[in-house]
This record gives structure tokens, C-alpha cells and sequence, in this order.
DNA sequence: CGCTTTTGACCCGCGC
DNA sequence: GCGCGGGTCAAAAGCG
């Protein structure tokens, strides 16, 4: 579970599914994937040299229709290396799903109606496991900005890893996506972000679909250009261009290294600036 | 005062 | 059936 390659896998069986798939298949899956992006992302270039991490874009084709949610729109100023799972469940199919998501839309109606005893509550529910997203960012910082809030709603002690994990909830209380952020056993310096379920409205404070959340001064300075939270299904790849872009071409990013072979963060001061906005292709930005 | 975080308890699914 | 581990709830505390 707590295998940096492989976030947040193992108590999913459409996890296992996707790591059942070597390397290889990721590259070549990759490849043909980001192409369709219109991606010039060579797979295994940047992403699979950082950090010590045998990591590269792990990316996915959804089994379904559903577009990828907006939500995994995470990044950070230490965003030197980045794998992205996707993982899709058919939600028609709750068979296939195995556990774990005890909301969907549905479910969050009838739970917050009364307080009803938490068994009937938990009978009522069906875990339906929505679509998630696993990102592992190089960051000192746990909870990384994208743009929307959240709102933490446990923290439990992770087996075999030292950190633990944090739960969060989307704070638009018609939002049921969640997100799971814990830190990477092997290398504390990866953050793994895991996104399930889709927003259902756009980031705080961008009334134009626009940029500036304007009570979060603090996250979101000027600069920051976020992109537009509408269910975009390309968003995740192009952070994760931007991304290798600046892999490539920063100086300043994964170039440097520390003594363990582990990336230097340059931005790794200034966390609560984020670096979503620096890393959105202009192409996403206020049109 | 309202919102967020913390944290222990509880529930569920799964493996044995 | 039992134990374990993951996920969630909800009351209390903290914070601006």
C-alpha cells in the first residue's frame, strides 16, 4: 500500500488491476494516451528519474464514460515528480466495486437528513467506489492546493508506514469527492494525494471562471492562475505537462539533487503559494 | 460565532 | 466467527 509506485493500491481491487500492469505497459499506455492529449510527454523521461522513484506517469484510460473528475488538479511548488493512477469503477456496478466510498450523492442526502443510529446509517449506505485518482508529488507540504476546499474529517495510522493518512471532504456540502493525502513510506518527501469522486461546482472564489479565490489570500496570491474546475477530462494530463515542462526545463527543479539522490525543492519554502497556477498551461487560463 | 481540525469510537470488508 | 485494517462519524477543541 505504502509502495510509492504503487498508491494507495492494494485495498482496491481495481487498484490491483491497474498495477497488475508492468512498466512497460504503463510507458507504452502512457505514450499512446498523452498523444492523444496532443502530448509531446516522452514517458520515460523526467517522470522516471525523480526522486529515487521509479515513477512515471501512470495513467490510465477510464473504462467508462465518465469524465475524469476535476479534483485532481494537485501540485505543489515541490512538485518535482509526479505519478498519476486513475482508477475508474463502474458505479453501476457496485459489485466491482469492493469498498471503502460510503457516499455518493445520493447517500449524503439521506446521512445528513436526522442523526440516525450509525448502524442504520451504514446499512442504508452502499459503498460505491467512485472514480479516484492517485497523485505522488515531491512536497513538504501535506495538503496540497488545487483550488478547492477541504475539509479534514479523520486521520488514521497507516500499517507499515511511519505517517499517517488524512481524509478530507470537499467543503461544498453538494460535493461528495474526497481525497486521502499521506505520505510515502520509503520516501517521506512524496506526498500521495488520492482524489475520488468528481466536484460538482467549481473551485472557491472564482465567480469568472477564473483564478483568484478571494478569501484565501494566503493560498492563492495573484499569480496563481488556477484552471477552470469545470469537468475538464484532460486537466490531470495537462498538470502533469506542465508539469514535466518544468521538469525539463527549469533549472531550478529536479536537476538539483540532494545527498540521497532525492530531489532539492526550490519551492519548498513557500508552500502555502502553491504552485498550481505556475504550472497550468496558458492555454487553461482565463480565456 | 462559524468554520476547521483533532481524535477516539465505531462500522465495514476481507482474509484466515 | 474472529481479528485486523481501512474508512467514517461526531463531539470537543482550536482558531480567526
Amino acid at each position: 500500500m505504502n509502495d510509492p509506485k504503487d498508491p494507495d493500491l492494494s485495498d482496491d481491487s481495481a487498484w490491483r488491476e491497474l498495477t497488475a500492469s508492468d512498466s512497460d505497459f504503463f510507458y507504452r499506455d502512457t505514450s499512446t494516451i498523452l498523444s492523444e492529449f496532443a502530448w509531446n510527454l516522452h514517458a520515460s523521461s523526467s517522470f522516471t528519474q525523480t526522486a529515487g522513484v521509479p515513477s512515471s506517469i501512470t495513467t490510465t484510460t477510464s473504462k467508462t464514460d465518465q469524465p475524469i473528475p476535476t479534483s485532481s488538479c494537485s501540485s505543489s511548488a515541490a512538485a518535482a515528480s509526479v505519478t498519476v493512477t486513475e482508477v475508474s469503477t463502474n458505479v453501476n456496478n457496485p459489485s466491482a466495486a469492493t469498498s471503502s466510498s460510503s457516499e455518493d450523492p445520493t447517500e449524503n442526502s439521506t446521512a445528513s437528513a436526522a442523526k440516525t443510529p450509525k448502524k442504520e446509517k451504514k446499512k442504508a449506505q452502499k459503498r460505491i467506489r467512485q472514480q479516484r485518482f492517485a497523485f505522488m508529488t515531491k512536497s513538504d507540504v501535506d495538503n496540497l492546493e488545487d483550488g478547492y476546499r477541504w475539509r479534514k474529517y479523520g486521520q488514521k495510522a497507516v500499517k507499515n508506514s511511519s505517517f499517517p493518512r488524512s481524509y478530507y471532504r470537499c467543503t461544498n456540502s453538494r460535493c461528495t469527492v474526497k481525497k486521502r493525502v499521506e505520505r510515502s513510506s520509503e520516501d517521506p518527501s512524496i506526498v500521495i494525494t488520492t482524489y475520488e469522486g468528481q466536484h460538482c461546482h467549481q473551485t472557491v472564489g472564482f465567480p469568472r471562471g477564473g483564478i483568484f479565490p478571494a478569501h484565501d489570500p494566503h493560498n492563492f496570491t495573484s499569480h496563481h492562475h488556477l484552471p477552470p474546475p469545470l469537468p475538464n477530462p484532460y486537466y490531470y494530463q495537462e498538470l502533469l505537462h506542465q508539469l514535466h515542462r518544468e521538469n525539463t526545463s527549469s533549472p531550478q527543479l529536479p536537476q538539483s539533487t540532494t545527498d540521497d539522490g532525492h530531489f532539492a525543492v526550490p519551492s519548498i519554502n513557500q508552500p502555502e503559494e502553491g504552485l498550481l497556477g505556475d504550472i497550468v498551461p496558458q492555454t487553461m487560463r482565463n480565456p
